[in-house]
DNA sequence: CGCCAGGTTAGAG
DNA sequence: CTCTAACATGGC
């Protein structure tokens, strides 16, 4: 009822808790002591499981019954992907000991990895909702959203969602979107993102091996998606390690910060400094951003 | 009250 | 091509 997988070096299961546990209104996952557990829609299965740590392995327990062998090898997949256990982080900590702004803190979150996301859908979805408001508002928009239209079990008086399909989000409407407290814009751009799951424009296995240049193009076409979401992401979801938000506030505001500007870094700052971090720009943006 | 949040689009110049 | 208003709401 269990399988395991192997640790890369460095890795910090202690950091990646504390990043999961950012939102108490995060509802895609749960915190318990020294584990997460996670409910996730694998075929027609819905398969819940926990991820903790030992022995230099992650161990992974099915705790809804013992799902089938596909499914199992899925969701080591995913958590494979989940926590990036692929990347030898090595060459990012060589370079990221000698830069300035980065110095300190590769030394602080050594270990921390890209907490990815897996599922494109909810990767353009997350970074809709993020659009131009604040994160703690952007999470209270997720809950509702979730809450009302993700599938979700109930076990041991704990109830456990998943992300909302985008079959199931195609037939929304602003009548269900607005009472939610989002904008006509995120509404509808939300439900533009689904249609082009379902009619097929968009998937992830079609955006895989493209390059990043194309995969961006692609995403763009999107209403509602610019720049700064396909970057996001592609960050998040296929770990491009140079895609990066560029125009990203949060990340202009911890440059400033490192540096002690008196102002917000202009664009060409920024890619001037990135520049330094050709190949690792996803995970010097990381760095920067867990710097807030 | 004013200003800014992990932006994007349409429209004007 | 670049610049701007509109989008909507929470938090300081």
């Amino acid at each position: 009822m269990s399988i395991t997988l192997p640790l890369p070096d460095p890795f910090s299961f202690e950091l990646t808790l504390q990043f999961l546990q950012r939102s108490p209104k995060e509802l895609l996952h749960r915190t318990r002591d020294d584990r997460v557990i996670k409910l996730l829609p694998v075929g027609k299965e819905l398969v819940l499981f926990s991820v903790k740590e030992g022995n230099n392995k992650l161990i992974v327990e099915f705790l809804n019954g013992d799902p089938s062998d596909p499914a199992k090898a899925e969701i080591k997949d995913y958590v494979r992907e989940w926590f990036d256990l692929e990347t030898d982080l090595n060459p990012f900590y060589a370079m990221g000991r000698k830069d300035e702004l980065l110095k300190s803190l590769v030394k602080k979150y050594s270990g921390f990895r890209i907490i990815g996301q897996p599922d494109l859908f909810e990767s353009l979805v997350w970074a809709v909702l993020g659009q131009q408001i604040n994160l703690n508002f952007a999470y209270t928009l997720k809950q509702r959203f979730v809450e009302l239209f993700g599938q979700n079990i109930e076990i041991d008086g704990h109830r456990y969602f998943a992300f909302p399909t985008a079959e199931d989000v195609t037939r929304l409407a602003d009548d269900d979107l607005l009472p939610l407290q989002f904008s006509r814009q995120k509404s509808k751009y939300v439900r533009l993102i689904a249609e082009a799951f379902v009619g097929g424009e968009v998937s992830k296995v079609k955006l895989s091996g493209m390059t990043l240049q194309q995969a961006k193009e692609h995403l763009i076409k999107i209403k509602g998606v610019g720049n700064w979401t396909a970057n996001y992401a592609l960050m998040k979801t296929f770990r491009y390690p140079d895609a990066f938000p560029l125009e990203d506030v949060a990340l202009h505001k911890a440059i400033q910060i490192g540096k002690g500007l008196k102002a917000r870094p202009s664009l060409e700052q920024v890619k001037r400094i990135f520049k330094k971090y050709k190949g690792w720009e996803a995970y010097a943006t990381l760095y920067l951003w867990r710097s807030l």
